[in-house]
DNA sequence: ATAAAACCTTCCAGTTGCTGCAAGGTCAAC
DNA sequence: GTTGACCTTGCAGCAACTGGAAGGTTTTAT
Protein backbone atom coordinates (compact mmCIF):
# COMPACT_ATOMS: atom_id res chain seq x y z
CA UNK A 1 0.00 0.00 0.00
CA UNK A 2 1.14 3.99 -0.68
CA UNK A 3 1.53 6.35 1.81
CA UNK A 4 -2.15 7.58 1.97
CA UNK A 5 -3.50 4.38 2.11
CA UNK A 6 -1.59 3.80 5.33
CA UNK A 7 -2.46 6.81 6.84
CA UNK A 8 -6.12 6.42 6.44
CA UNK A 9 -5.67 3.25 8.07
CA UNK A 10 -3.62 3.98 10.91
CA UNK A 11 -6.14 7.30 11.05
CA UNK A 12 -2.79 9.58 10.88
CA UNK A 13 -1.42 12.11 8.24
CA UNK A 14 0.77 11.34 5.46
CA UNK A 15 3.62 13.75 6.82
CA UNK A 16 3.32 12.10 10.44
CA UNK A 17 4.13 8.92 8.87
CA UNK A 18 7.28 10.57 6.82
CA UNK A 19 8.42 12.01 10.15
CA UNK A 20 8.60 8.88 12.21
CA UNK A 21 10.29 7.21 9.15
CA UNK A 22 12.76 10.19 9.20
CA UNK A 23 13.27 9.71 13.17
CA UNK A 24 13.81 5.91 13.03
CA UNK A 25 10.46 4.98 14.53
CA UNK A 26 9.28 3.35 11.38
CA UNK A 27 11.26 0.77 9.07
CA UNK A 28 12.34 2.41 5.77
CA UNK A 29 9.64 1.61 3.27
CA UNK A 30 10.17 0.13 0.28
CA UNK A 31 9.41 1.63 -3.19
CA UNK A 32 7.74 1.83 -6.30
CA UNK A 33 9.96 2.08 -9.59
CA UNK A 34 8.58 5.79 -9.69
CA UNK A 35 9.68 6.32 -5.98
CA UNK A 36 6.78 5.97 -3.89
CA UNK A 37 6.90 4.81 -0.71
CA UNK A 38 5.24 1.34 -0.46
CA UNK A 39 4.00 -0.29 3.03
CA UNK A 40 3.31 -3.65 4.02
CA UNK A 41 1.17 -5.05 6.76
CA UNK A 42 4.82 -4.93 9.51
CA UNK A 43 4.45 -1.12 8.91
CA UNK A 44 1.25 -0.84 10.02
CA UNK A 45 2.18 -3.10 13.07
CA UNK A 46 4.71 -0.03 13.88
CA UNK A 47 2.97 2.39 13.22
CA UNK A 48 0.05 1.76 15.28
CA UNK A 49 2.17 0.60 18.06
CA UNK A 50 3.63 4.20 17.94
CA UNK A 51 0.18 5.71 17.46
CA UNK A 52 -0.39 4.11 20.18
CA UNK A 53 2.24 4.74 22.91
CA UNK A 54 1.83 8.06 21.77
CA UNK A 55 -1.79 8.24 22.98
CA UNK A 56 -0.90 6.96 25.91
CA UNK A 57 1.50 10.00 26.27
CA UNK A 58 5.08 8.41 25.93
CA UNK A 59 7.22 11.25 24.00
CA UNK A 60 9.34 9.84 20.58
CA UNK A 61 12.15 8.90 22.62
CA UNK A 62 10.28 6.82 25.10
CA UNK A 63 8.68 5.02 22.42
CA UNK A 64 12.31 4.37 20.57
CA UNK A 65 13.26 3.06 23.67
CA UNK A 66 10.30 0.84 24.23
CA UNK A 67 11.35 -0.44 20.39
CA UNK A 68 14.50 -1.41 21.30
CA UNK A 69 13.95 -3.24 24.42
CA UNK A 70 11.22 -5.27 21.82
CA UNK A 71 14.27 -6.75 19.73
CA UNK A 72 16.38 -7.00 22.61
CA UNK A 73 15.49 -10.60 23.79
CA UNK A 74 18.00 -10.44 26.84
CA UNK A 75 17.07 -7.40 28.45
CA UNK A 76 14.43 -8.12 31.10
CA UNK A 77 11.04 -6.75 31.97
CA UNK A 78 11.72 -4.34 34.48
CA UNK A 79 13.08 -1.36 32.23
CA UNK A 80 9.54 -1.69 30.25
CA UNK A 81 8.31 -1.88 34.00
CA UNK A 82 9.94 1.34 34.89
CA UNK A 83 9.33 3.32 32.25
CA UNK A 84 5.70 2.91 32.32
CA UNK A 85 5.80 3.41 36.14
CA UNK A 86 7.53 7.01 35.51
CA UNK A 87 4.30 7.86 32.81
CA UNK A 88 1.82 6.96 35.72
CA UNK A 89 4.15 8.82 38.12
CA UNK A 90 4.19 12.08 35.83
CA UNK A 91 0.19 11.51 34.70
CA UNK A 92 -0.33 11.61 38.81
CA UNK A 93 1.44 14.91 38.54
CA UNK A 94 -0.34 16.64 35.92
CA UNK A 95 -3.66 15.67 37.05
CA UNK A 96 -2.73 16.92 40.70
CA UNK A 97 -1.57 20.28 38.82
CA UNK A 98 -4.79 20.34 36.88
CA UNK A 99 -7.13 19.81 39.26
CA UNK A 100 -5.92 23.18 41.55
CA UNK A 101 -5.79 24.89 38.18
CA UNK A 102 -9.29 24.28 37.70
CA UNK A 103 -10.05 25.11 41.35
CA UNK A 104 -8.29 28.45 40.77
CA UNK A 105 -10.46 29.42 37.94
CA UNK A 106 -13.50 28.24 38.73
CA UNK A 107 -12.99 30.74 41.80
CA UNK A 108 -11.98 33.64 39.41
CA UNK A 109 -15.21 32.51 36.81
CA UNK A 110 -17.23 33.13 40.22
CA UNK A 111 -16.03 36.90 40.73
CA UNK A 112 -17.63 38.11 37.91
CA UNK A 113 -21.23 37.37 36.60
CA UNK A 114 -22.86 40.52 35.72
CA UNK A 115 -22.15 42.92 32.82
CA UNK A 116 -19.95 45.45 34.00
CA UNK A 117 -17.56 47.54 31.93
CA UNK A 118 -13.79 45.41 31.67
CA UNK A 119 -12.44 48.37 33.83
CA UNK A 120 -14.72 47.01 36.44
CA UNK A 121 -14.65 43.11 36.07
CA UNK A 122 -13.98 40.90 39.31
CA UNK A 123 -11.46 38.75 36.89
CA UNK A 124 -9.67 41.10 35.81
CA UNK A 125 -9.00 42.83 39.96
CA UNK A 126 -8.69 39.58 41.18
CA UNK A 127 -5.39 38.84 38.31
CA UNK A 128 -4.02 42.10 38.88
CA UNK A 129 -4.76 41.74 42.74
CA UNK A 130 -3.24 37.88 42.72
CA UNK A 131 -0.69 39.37 40.69
CA UNK A 132 0.39 42.11 43.10
CA UNK A 133 0.27 39.78 45.85
CA UNK A 134 2.71 36.87 43.87
CA UNK A 135 5.42 39.99 44.29
CA UNK A 136 5.25 41.02 48.11
CA UNK A 137 8.27 43.44 47.64
CA UNK A 138 6.31 45.66 45.42
CA UNK A 139 3.95 48.45 45.88
CA UNK A 140 3.47 51.51 43.44
CA UNK A 141 4.79 53.57 46.35
CA UNK A 142 7.78 51.48 46.82
CA UNK A 143 8.17 51.71 42.94
CA UNK A 144 8.33 55.64 42.64
CA UNK A 145 10.84 55.43 45.33
CA UNK A 146 12.91 52.82 43.41
CA UNK A 147 12.24 55.17 40.35
CA UNK A 148 13.37 58.53 41.96
CA UNK A 149 16.38 56.98 43.53
CA UNK A 150 17.35 55.92 40.23
CA UNK A 151 16.89 59.32 38.55
CA UNK A 152 18.70 60.94 41.74
CA UNK A 153 21.61 58.52 41.53
CA UNK A 154 22.31 58.67 37.42
CA UNK A 155 22.16 62.09 38.05
CA UNK A 156 20.09 62.92 35.25
CA UNK A 157 16.78 62.80 33.52
CA UNK A 158 16.00 60.65 30.33
CA UNK B 1 16.06 48.34 38.10
CA UNK B 2 17.64 46.46 35.48
CA UNK B 3 16.33 42.98 33.85
CA UNK B 4 18.11 40.93 36.36
CA UNK B 5 16.46 42.43 39.51
CA UNK B 6 12.95 42.51 37.87
CA UNK B 7 13.55 38.82 36.77
CA UNK B 8 14.08 37.84 41.09
CA UNK B 9 11.38 40.13 41.76
CA UNK B 10 8.93 38.01 39.46
CA UNK B 11 10.85 34.89 39.92
CA UNK B 12 11.51 34.14 35.99
CA UNK B 13 14.39 34.45 33.74
CA UNK B 14 15.75 37.64 32.20
CA UNK B 15 15.45 36.02 28.43
CA UNK B 16 11.62 35.28 29.42
CA UNK B 17 11.43 38.68 30.26
CA UNK B 18 12.95 40.00 26.78
CA UNK B 19 10.60 37.36 24.87
CA UNK B 20 7.76 38.87 26.30
CA UNK B 21 8.27 42.73 25.25
CA UNK B 22 9.57 41.05 22.05
CA UNK B 23 5.74 39.75 21.71
CA UNK B 24 4.39 42.72 22.97
CA UNK B 25 3.25 41.55 26.67
CA UNK B 26 5.28 43.85 28.51
CA UNK B 27 5.85 47.80 27.55
CA UNK B 28 9.02 48.75 25.92
CA UNK B 29 11.23 49.09 28.50
CA UNK B 30 13.42 52.70 28.66
CA UNK B 31 17.28 52.56 28.38
CA UNK B 32 19.99 53.59 30.61
CA UNK B 33 23.08 55.57 28.61
CA UNK B 34 25.18 52.32 28.17
CA UNK B 35 21.76 50.80 26.38
CA UNK B 36 20.79 48.32 29.87
CA UNK B 37 16.92 48.46 29.54
CA UNK B 38 15.68 49.77 32.77
CA UNK B 39 12.31 48.99 34.69
CA UNK B 40 9.85 50.35 36.52
CA UNK B 41 7.16 49.17 39.07
CA UNK B 42 4.45 49.17 36.16
CA UNK B 43 6.73 46.99 34.48
CA UNK B 44 6.96 44.27 37.62
CA UNK B 45 2.92 44.52 37.80
CA UNK B 46 2.83 43.76 34.00
CA UNK B 47 5.01 40.88 34.21
CA UNK B 48 3.58 39.63 37.28
CA UNK B 49 -0.13 39.40 35.55
CA UNK B 50 1.53 38.18 31.98
CA UNK B 51 3.50 35.07 34.70
CA UNK B 52 0.03 34.57 36.91
CA UNK B 53 -2.07 34.29 33.65
CA UNK B 54 0.60 31.73 32.22
CA UNK B 55 0.47 29.58 35.49
CA UNK B 56 -3.17 29.57 35.18
CA UNK B 57 -2.56 28.14 31.99
CA UNK B 58 -3.56 30.25 29.34
CA UNK B 59 -1.49 31.21 26.04
CA UNK B 60 0.40 34.14 25.35
CA UNK B 61 -2.18 35.36 22.69
CA UNK B 62 -4.86 34.59 25.50
CA UNK B 63 -3.16 37.56 27.87
CA UNK B 64 -2.41 39.82 25.12
CA UNK B 65 -6.26 39.57 24.78
CA UNK B 66 -7.14 40.06 27.97
CA UNK B 67 -4.43 43.03 28.43
CA UNK B 68 -6.38 44.52 25.52
CA UNK B 69 -9.80 43.82 27.36
CA UNK B 70 -8.13 45.74 30.11
CA UNK B 71 -7.30 48.64 28.71
CA UNK B 72 -10.45 49.29 26.89
CA UNK B 73 -12.74 50.89 29.47
CA UNK B 74 -16.17 49.98 26.59
CA UNK B 75 -15.86 46.44 26.82
CA UNK B 76 -17.83 44.49 28.49
CA UNK B 77 -16.78 41.55 31.18
CA UNK B 78 -18.73 38.90 29.24
CA UNK B 79 -15.66 38.77 27.11
CA UNK B 80 -13.31 38.35 29.79
CA UNK B 81 -15.68 35.72 31.66
CA UNK B 82 -15.94 33.55 28.19
CA UNK B 83 -12.45 33.54 27.94
CA UNK B 84 -11.92 31.86 31.68
CA UNK B 85 -14.79 29.36 31.04
CA UNK B 86 -12.77 28.39 27.84
CA UNK B 87 -10.28 27.81 30.30
CA UNK B 88 -12.56 25.55 32.63
CA UNK B 89 -13.55 23.65 30.08
CA UNK B 90 -10.41 22.66 28.44
CA UNK B 91 -8.85 22.19 32.09
CA UNK B 92 -12.03 19.42 32.60
CA UNK B 93 -11.21 18.06 29.10
CA UNK B 94 -7.83 17.41 30.09
CA UNK B 95 -8.19 16.58 33.45
CA UNK B 96 -10.94 13.32 31.57
CA UNK B 97 -8.26 12.25 28.95
CA UNK B 98 -5.62 12.12 31.88
CA UNK B 99 -8.08 9.37 34.09
CA UNK B 100 -8.68 7.68 31.03
CA UNK B 101 -4.36 7.40 30.61
CA UNK B 102 -4.01 6.92 34.48
CA UNK B 103 -6.10 4.13 33.75
CA UNK B 104 -4.77 2.21 30.74
CA UNK B 105 -0.86 2.85 32.29
CA UNK B 106 -2.31 1.23 35.16
CA UNK B 107 -3.92 -1.69 33.49
CA UNK B 108 -0.34 -1.64 31.14
CA UNK B 109 1.67 -1.89 34.32
CA UNK B 110 -0.52 -5.15 35.80
CA UNK B 111 0.45 -6.67 32.89
CA UNK B 112 4.36 -7.35 33.87
CA UNK B 113 5.87 -7.82 37.35
CA UNK B 114 8.23 -10.76 36.83
CA UNK B 115 11.82 -10.61 36.00
CA UNK B 116 10.73 -12.29 32.51
CA UNK B 117 12.92 -11.46 29.34
CA UNK B 118 11.62 -8.58 27.38
CA UNK B 119 10.45 -10.85 24.50
CA UNK B 120 7.99 -12.41 27.11
CA UNK B 121 6.76 -9.20 28.99
CA UNK B 122 3.44 -8.63 29.01
CA UNK B 123 3.52 -4.52 28.97
CA UNK B 124 5.04 -5.09 25.76
CA UNK B 125 2.57 -7.59 24.40
CA UNK B 126 -0.59 -5.71 25.41
CA UNK B 127 0.60 -2.85 23.77
CA UNK B 128 1.20 -5.12 20.32
CA UNK B 129 -2.31 -6.33 20.88
CA UNK B 130 -3.94 -3.01 21.87
CA UNK B 131 -2.27 -1.41 18.40
CA UNK B 132 -3.86 -4.23 16.46
CA UNK B 133 -7.19 -3.98 17.67
CA UNK B 134 -6.85 -0.23 17.50
CA UNK B 135 -6.19 -0.74 13.79
CA UNK B 136 -9.49 -3.39 13.02
CA UNK B 137 -8.68 -3.62 9.66
CA UNK B 138 -5.44 -5.10 9.85
CA UNK B 139 -4.23 -9.08 10.30
CA UNK B 140 -0.99 -10.62 9.84
CA UNK B 141 -3.06 -12.73 7.28
CA UNK B 142 -4.56 -9.89 5.33
CA UNK B 143 -1.37 -8.47 5.44
CA UNK B 144 0.19 -10.91 3.16
CA UNK B 145 -2.65 -11.11 0.93
CA UNK B 146 -2.50 -7.22 0.31
CA UNK B 147 1.05 -7.90 -0.27
CA UNK B 148 1.17 -10.26 -2.92
CA UNK B 149 -1.78 -9.09 -4.30
CA UNK B 150 0.14 -5.83 -5.10
CA UNK B 151 3.05 -7.95 -6.35
CA UNK B 152 0.40 -9.69 -8.31
CA UNK B 153 -0.94 -6.41 -9.94
CA UNK B 154 0.90 -3.01 -8.35
CA UNK B 155 -3.26 -2.44 -7.74
CA UNK B 156 -4.52 0.75 -6.70
CA UNK B 157 -7.28 1.82 -4.63
CA UNK B 158 -9.75 4.78 -5.03
C1' DA C 1 -5.90 13.30 -26.64
C1' DT C 2 -5.75 16.18 -23.20
C1' DA C 3 -6.76 18.17 -19.03
C1' DA C 4 -8.00 17.92 -14.41
C1' DA C 5 -7.79 15.46 -10.04
C1' DA C 6 -5.63 12.98 -6.87
C1' DC C 7 -2.00 11.00 -5.66
C1' DC C 8 3.07 11.11 -4.54
C1' DT C 9 8.11 13.29 -3.83
C1' DT C 10 11.66 16.54 -1.31
C1' DC C 11 12.81 20.41 1.19
C1' DC C 12 11.95 24.19 4.05
C1' DA C 13 9.44 27.30 7.21
C1' DG C 14 6.38 27.82 11.00
C1' DT C 15 4.16 26.58 15.35
C1' DT C 16 4.70 27.60 21.21
C1' DG C 17 7.21 29.45 24.85
C1' DC C 18 10.79 29.71 25.95
C1' DT C 19 16.28 28.34 26.99
C1' DG C 20 21.03 28.48 25.94
C1' DC C 21 24.90 30.00 23.50
C1' DA C 22 28.36 33.11 21.19
C1' DA C 23 30.48 37.36 20.87
C1' DG C 24 30.76 41.39 22.62
C1' DG C 25 29.90 45.96 25.71
C1' DT C 26 29.71 47.96 30.65
C1' DC C 27 30.58 48.55 35.34
C1' DA C 28 32.17 48.01 40.16
C1' DA C 29 35.58 45.99 42.97
C1' DC C 30 40.16 44.28 44.35
C1' DG D 1 44.30 46.23 35.20
C1' DT D 2 41.99 42.59 35.39
C1' DT D 3 38.63 39.71 37.23
C1' DG D 4 33.73 38.80 37.50
C1' DA D 5 29.10 39.95 37.29
C1' DC D 6 26.22 42.20 34.80
C1' DC D 7 24.08 43.59 30.30
C1' DT D 8 23.33 43.60 24.86
C1' DT D 9 21.87 41.31 20.19
C1' DG D 10 21.05 37.54 17.40
C1' DC D 11 20.60 32.98 16.32
C1' DA D 12 19.95 27.79 17.13
C1' DG D 13 17.35 24.38 19.26
C1' DC D 14 13.64 21.80 21.75
C1' DA D 15 8.94 18.42 20.53
C1' DA D 16 6.15 16.69 17.35
C1' DC D 17 4.45 17.68 14.02
C1' DT D 18 1.75 20.74 10.06
C1' DG D 19 1.54 23.27 5.94
C1' DG D 20 3.33 25.02 1.68
C1' DA D 21 6.07 25.30 -2.58
C1' DA D 22 7.48 23.20 -6.61
C1' DG D 23 7.45 19.44 -8.99
C1' DG D 24 6.72 14.23 -10.66
C1' DT D 25 3.24 10.27 -11.63
C1' DT D 26 -0.94 8.01 -12.29
C1' DT D 27 -5.89 7.74 -12.93
C1' DT D 28 -10.08 9.50 -14.61
C1' DA D 29 -13.23 12.57 -17.02
C1' DT D 30 -14.23 15.09 -21.06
Amino acid sequence: MLIGELAKQAGCETGTIRYYEQEGLLEKAGRTESGYRRYTGRHLGQLNFVLHCRSLGMTLSEIKTLQNLQNDAITSCAEVSELIERQIERIHRQIEAMHALEAQLTTLRNCCRENVPASECGILKSLLVSSAISSPHWTPDAAEEVESAERRKKGRKK
